[in-house]
RNA sequence: GUGGCCGUAGCUCAGUAGGUUAGAGCGCCAGGUUGUGGCCCUGGAGGUCGGGGGUUCGAGUCCCCUCGGUCACCCCA
């Protein structure tokens, strides 16, 4: 049998996995900026700890999580999602400062079956801010949301918000929702005829005409707010608008988490293809720290799909901040003519200085050694000849840009400390050097100093992807 | 959990009405040419035709089952 990885899994290989690493990278620094620390928690909690805060009604904890015994056979559960395991975080360090703001990314996991846009093994990027109750945190979290997408160089995106209002009021809705599916229940699609005392607000969701047109004169949910809740959603949305975040108030946006109260808010993109298109969305939970045995807590969060913001960003040719993998492509390529020894040297001594590296392994012929090199797009290449080796010198030799002019072993050997601090560029002349291009010989002591003062900085500093799958040009 | 489409070399695919040792392009490896690499030329390696069963003298090609991929429903990131 081949071995395989698991149905809705997949191994996220380079070069993606690089954008990857950038993109994870840049939304960590964005919410250390505002303050939000990085939490790690287990990918694994006690099964209670979902089924408590997602919520026993949600197909989550119904059918979705992946339940285990460990050896000692107590229930475990690898987390279907974040904010349960913060909040449970949260109980259990009691932080003595308010507000307690944190960032997390990580993998998530969903028993379904895939799709474009959905897997088993998912990952997420989010924050959590508790213990703030005041509207102008949610327009701090949404608009962290937003500002990281649009600084990715998303677009076509859609922010749409609602609120759920608070236990009481949303009750009260909830009832006189219920009221009015009884009145039309016999036209409603087949999925949700039977369904609508479980939890009346997802057949507003529903996208079947059948629905649409069933529920056309539903009770708007915003009628039914209590001033409290209707107070702190006009100010939500007053803010937003002075901040410029454009936004549509979707009163049908019901989140699939039995947590959520009050402000609610779903980033979608039309760039995604397929039925998944929401990027990322959150809301407020001002009741879950205290139904999970903590103190009351109010408290808003967000999480955002990695992969289908990825994805995102490889449809969309016209991202303003792009990406690139250069960390991938090597600045030097060193060939081995000689007995590996010298090679290896010099190859720890060019890492450790701070430059990406590439090699062949083995004795291969000079032409295959050159034609990795070729391959690996590197801009240079190092040659180590038997020869040269026994001089202690190497052969320095740029594979693309062969204009620049490199010092001849005398003149560069006579003053490299001027040659370094004068920052000499392959344009400039240099007084009182020989020049040459092509390729020259140097000594190997001097090759770390010949690449910073001259060859790296004349070079670009990255490159075009060549994958049509990935984009960009560094900033 | 339900449904549609698909499953031939590392990748993209051809494979005639079922018939001898299953092919191409790209990639890979070696050699030639070359400014020690990129172009070109020559040669080479590489496939249990997803797996199992059945029909047949004979199946990659037909039938059944199964596994996997993909898209959609449900739901969500």
């Amino acid at each position: 049998m081949k071995l395989k990885s698991p149905v809705g899994t997949r191994d996220i290989v380079a070069p993606e996995s690089w954008i990857w690493a950038k993109v994870i990278a840049e939304f960590s620094r964005n919410c250390g900026n505002a303050g939000y620390d990085w939490l790690l928690t287990p990918i694994f909690e006690d099964t209670q700890v979902f089924q408590r805060a997602v919520g026993g009604s949600t197909d989550i904890v119904q059918k979705e999580m992946y339940d285990f015994q460990d050896k000692s056979g107590r229930n475990f559960s690898l987390r279907p999602e974040e904010t349960a395991s913060v909040v449970r975080s949260f109980i259990e360090h009691r932080p003595a400062v308010l507000p307690w703001k944190v960032h997390y990314w990580g993998p998530m996991f969903r028993y379904e079956r895939p799709q474009a846009g959905r897997y088993r093994q998912f990952y997420q990027l989010g924050i959590e801010a508790l213990g703030v109750e005041d509207p102008s945190i949610d327009v701090e979290v949404i608009s962290i949301l937003w500002d990281f997408l649009v600084e990715l160089g998303i677009t076509s995106m859609t922010l749409r918000i609602n609120s759920l209002g608070d236990a009481l009021c949303r009750e009260n809705y909830l009832e006189s929702l219920h009221n009015f599916l009884l009145t039309k229940q016999t036209s409603l699609c087949d999925a949700h005829r039977d369904r609508i005392s479980e939890n009346p607000q997802r057949v507003l969701d529903c996208k079947t005409q059948q629905c649409i047109e069933a529920t056309r004169g539903a009770p708007e949910h915003y009628l039914f707010l209590c001033d409290p809740c209707r107070d702190h959603f006009e100010a939500v949305k007053e803010q937003l608008g002075a901040m410029g975040i454009p936004f549509v108030h979707d009163p049908r946006l019901v989140r699939g988490l039995d947590y959520y109260t009050r402000t609610t808010f779903e980033i979608s993109s039309g760039i995604l293809e397929g039925a998944q298109n929401a990027l990322g969305g959150g809301g407020r939970y001002d009741g879950l720290v205290e139904e999970m045995g903590g103190p009351p807590t109010p408290a808003i969060g967000f999480s955002i799909g990695l992969e289908r913001l990825v994805s995102a960003l490889g449809f969309d040719s016209a991202s303003k901040v792009t990406l690139t993998y250069s960390e991938k492509i090597p600045q030097i390529f060193v060939v081995d003519l000689a007995q590996r020894g010298p090679a290896n040297l010099l190859f720890r001594e060019l890492r450790r200085n701070n430059m990406r590296v590439m090699c062949e392994y083995g004795r291969r012929s000079a032409k295959a050694q050159f034609r990795s090199a070729d391959r690996s797009q590197a801009s240079i290449a190092i040659i180590v000849g038997q020869e040269e080796a026994d001089r202690q010198c190497v052969v320095v030799r740029p594979l693309k840009h062969k204009e620049i002019l490199l010092p001849l072993i005398e003149s560069y050997g006579k003053s490299n400390e001027d040659a370094n601090m004068q920052g000499l560029k392959a344009s400039d002349q240099i007084p009182g050097f020989q020049l040459q291009s092509g390729q020259a010989e140097i000594g190997i002591d001097k090759v770390v100093g010949l690449l910073n003062s001259v060859l790296l900085p004349a070079l670009p500093t990255s490159r075009v992807a060549n994958s049509t799958s990935v984009i960009g040009i560094g900033t």
